[in-house]
DNA sequence: CGCTTATTGACAGCACACTGTCGTTATGGA
DNA sequence: TCCATAACGACAGTGTGCTGTCAATAAGCG
């Protein structure tokens, strides 16, 4: 019995448009926030996705935690050694498998791409409201979830 | 003053993380769909574009309608031209900027592929309810307004 | 111990969006 | 009319993410 939907007004595809946009306009803002730091939005969430970690944590693992392929994280994290941000550490657990760590430049970088990012989340809660920040990160979330079960989730399924 | 946020579980920063994961996961979930009729998302979502508008626009009139720039529209553009699934017609208005249009091929290719996503839009709006997908997408949009205000809209100021 | 499987790193190639730049075309004001 | 500005198409280069593939390592099992 669906009704005739327009694939322009539906609520779902209206939503999705705006993720896209919302997520084109977040990278794009947080290019210009670490720029300065000689950072992007990608090496920054990894240099987080590390600092979150608590510090030392192999690529796939990294990759695992943001959601990405370890591929694409690896050129992140190449990348980021070729700037002495992060540096490898033998793994106890795995020998070819080394482990990544923030170097002392890495940290601060962090820390400065932190003390950039507080003043605009607060201004951006501040905008929404917290009850409807958390809403739509619950939406949001559910919305991957139906898509996962869906359609066979992402991963690495090399 | 502002309380000591850890940038981890700042809730803006989660909400930022849940729309860069979201947007993935729908891109992914897109190209599976569209893969049997030779689309991918980003065609898909150009052949949209014109759909919409009526059934021809130059293409930096497709790239302001997506929020994109001309130039990655136009590589997209001149890639459904080489498929056949768009041409070119003089424009009366401007001598260079031809006019955009579907061809059969074309507009075929997206009716299958609003065919294809209707079911899927529906089970979204169905597992998170008409009043949640209304409320995040206006959260979603007030963020994106936010930021645009804040640090200077993106667009082609080339 | 030896074999199979899963995990990991590494490399190549593709898709997509961005910036920067140039030449062409329209448009509007001096 | 003529020139400055804006808009558009085109091309080059960069950053990010993906898939596909291979060799090396680790872990489990007969």
């Amino acid at each position: 019995m669906n009704a005739v939907h327009d694939p322009f007004t539906h609520p779902a595809s209206r939503l999705a448009l705006e993720v896209f946009r919302l997520n084109g306009a977040l990278i794009s803002a947080g290019d210009t926030l670490v720029a300065p730091l000689g950072l992007t939005s990608a090496r920054w969430q990894v240099l987080g996705a590390i600092a979150e970690a608590g510090g030392a944590l192999p690529t796939a693992g990294i990759a695992r935690n943001m959601g990405l392929t370890r591929q694409s994280v690896q050129r992140v994290v190449d990348d980021l050694a070729a700037r002495g941000l992060v540096c490898f550490a033998t793994n106890p657990h795995h020998k070819r498998a080394k482990l990544v760590q923030l170097t002392a430049a890495g940290t601060q970088a962090f820390a400065a791409a932190s003390a950039r990012w507080a003043p605009l989340a607060d201004l951006l809660l501040a905008r929404i409201g917290p009850a409807a920040a958390e809403a739509a990160a619950t939406t949001l979330h559910q919305l991957r979830t139906t898509l996962s079960e869906a359609g066979a989730g992402s991963g690495d399924p090399t």
